[in-house]
DNA sequence: TGAGAGCCCGTGTTATCCCGTGTTATCCCT
DNA sequence: AGGGATAACACGGGATAACACGGGCTCTCA
């Protein structure tokens, strides 16, 4: 399967719909031309204000690090409810729509403007400010990543 | 497959298209004489203001460093947003045209006149002046990389 | 039976593909 | 060495398809 890439920005319809960006679509389909997509699973990222997605086989791959941790204890928990508590089962529509989990976009603070972004086996919506500065200091780092081997010589 | 080679200067027709140099479009051919060029991926250098340009070979294989690190992780974040959040593929056109990324050329601060920069396994695409400096930078560094051994001995 | 959600189709716009043409560089022949 | 033929390259633009978008209809469930 090919990875989730790029950036799109989107914006709901009057009816509370918004396109999954057609790119992302081609992945979900799985790189067969046609037919319906995959549904996906939508919940808050585990610790920056934005929403992932990925795909129901993507999800429960994600999900198997619970199986490592002792059942009783507090880190598994807090990983449970971030894993859990919020994930929402999404079916796209015909044409590749969807409509967004309130309770989903609200912790991403994300009204009717925003951003897909691609991020190999998953893709995020952001509000799109809060991902501009996001990706600035992704690049910050790696800059410094970057700098690193010629300046320690 | 031969390695990208030269420094090209390149603008932007009415349609917002730009050939690819014929140098680099052999090199995308593979060596054979005809037949239609690879398609590459586009995306913005990690720590430099450029548009990278590679196969989409070269692209998975610089990708690979993503597969070792843990996967709840903002390291690996980063790492995933500098490579996969605005990478395009584009494909040529039959006369070895492409389309620039907007959000890719933004970041570069490229407009309408560029500077294409054969980088070895990759290509890359320049503001001209931004470039002239960074190699006037290159060479600087490269002057003390080779005074180096005579002043330390 | 009313409201909400999902299904489906029509439409404008944008991007992509594909050709024709002018110009420049290269090669060969005289 | 000069000039002409040929091929490669750069460029522009028209046709076509994909996409984003809006809205009406139907089905379901309360």
């Amino acid at each position: 399967m090919s990875h989730f890439m790029g950036t799109f920005q989107a914006k709901l319809d009057s009816k509370g719909r918004v396109f999954i960006p057609a790119a992302f679509r081609a992945v979900l389909r799985g790189g067969a031309d046609e037919g319906d997509l995959q549904t996906i699973v939508m919940l808050p990222h585990f610790y920056d204000d934005c929403v992932q997605a990925m795909t129901q086989e993507q999800y429960d791959a994600t999900c198997a690090v619970v199986e490592e941790m002792p059942k009783i204890n507090r880190d598994r928990d807090d990983m449970i409810y971030a894993l859990y508590s919020h994930a929402t089962k999404v079916a796209p529509d015909r044409d590749g729509r969807i409509v967004l989990p309130e309770s989903v976009a609200m912790l991403a603070g994300i009204t009717d403007q925003f951003t897909f972004v691609g991020a190999r086996e998953r893709f995020e919506i952001w509000e799109p400010e809060a991902f501009a500065a996001r990706y600035r200091l992704a690049r910050a780092r790696n800059n410094a990543l970057g700098q690193a081997p010629r300046s320690a010589a």
